[in-house]
DNA sequence: CAGAATCCCCACAGATACTG
DNA sequence: CAGTATCTGTGGGGATTCTG
């Protein structure tokens, strides 16, 4: 209220003439894909499938760590938006394959992007992580 | 055991010859930038911080539905891992303000990439999921 | 202004057991 | 083989209150 508040740096006037419009980010699709990527097997499942469609039983092998329950309701999650698809050989026993639809493997570009920058950067948030966790403990 | 388990439809027969090092992708850095990203917060505080940087209560005030707890968490998080910066003015009152750091500003990269991909192929998701939804419903 | 502290909730991960 | 069913725990995240 009183003319203190007015007491800030210069720096900081430094601001967007337009804050930039949160709500639309928030609202925005990119939100969704990081919802869908972000859990814990997403993306490792799409990178998996990347190099060719797979029955369920090796993905569960392959990914090794995964329960059954969380390996079905990824795929699932990951059929329901498209990215993946699964077909049923009615065999005995049975035999399900999933892959990459058309929309998946567009991804997979974007998504090694970001794989990338995560290897060539890991050693830096490593240190940046213990400088922190050095000086002053988290959480 | 019995050969019934061997008929199997032929297309299926299609896998790697190494089926994948899954552990190591689950073990790589990539899945701990997703799970820094992956949150309800991370990559759009990142989006936004892209802009230049900006004080705590531009933020709260941009992103708009998070909560100071959150933000601050948020905010704190990208520090430790080195990707944004805080520096506090000791003003009356205090101004705090928040950018990205180097490190920070490389990830924009993939990271406007994979925003790219979501804003793209938003509709095709949303075809996607309205087809499960509505033949079958999910959950 | 920029937070720290506290309480609470529920969505979702994980393990286990069972089935067509 | 490829799931479903069930139970349980963890913690992400929201609302509120208090403070330097």
């Amino acid at each position: 209220m009183s003319d203190a508040y007015t007491r800030v740096p210069s720096v900081l006037t430094h601001r967007l003439p337009r804050p930039v419009p949160a709500d639309e980010l928030a609202a925005c699709p990119v939100g969704e894909v990081f919802r869908r990527m972000g859990d814990k097997w997403s993306m490792l499942l799409v990178v998996l499938l990347g190099s060719g469609p797979h029955r369920y039983g090796e993905l569960h092998r392959a990914v090794e760590g995964i329960s059954q329950r969380m390996l079905t309701r990824t795929l699932r999650g990951l059929e329901t938006d498209g990215l993946v698809w699964r077909e049923v050989h009615p065999t005995t026993p049975p035999a399900v394959e999933y892959g990459l639809t058309p929309l998946g493997l567009t991804l997979l570009e974007p998504l090694s992007a970001l794989a990338d920058w995560a290897v060539r950067h890991e050693a830096e948030i490593g240190e940046a992580r213990s400088r922190h966790g050095g000086t002053r403990t988290p959480r």
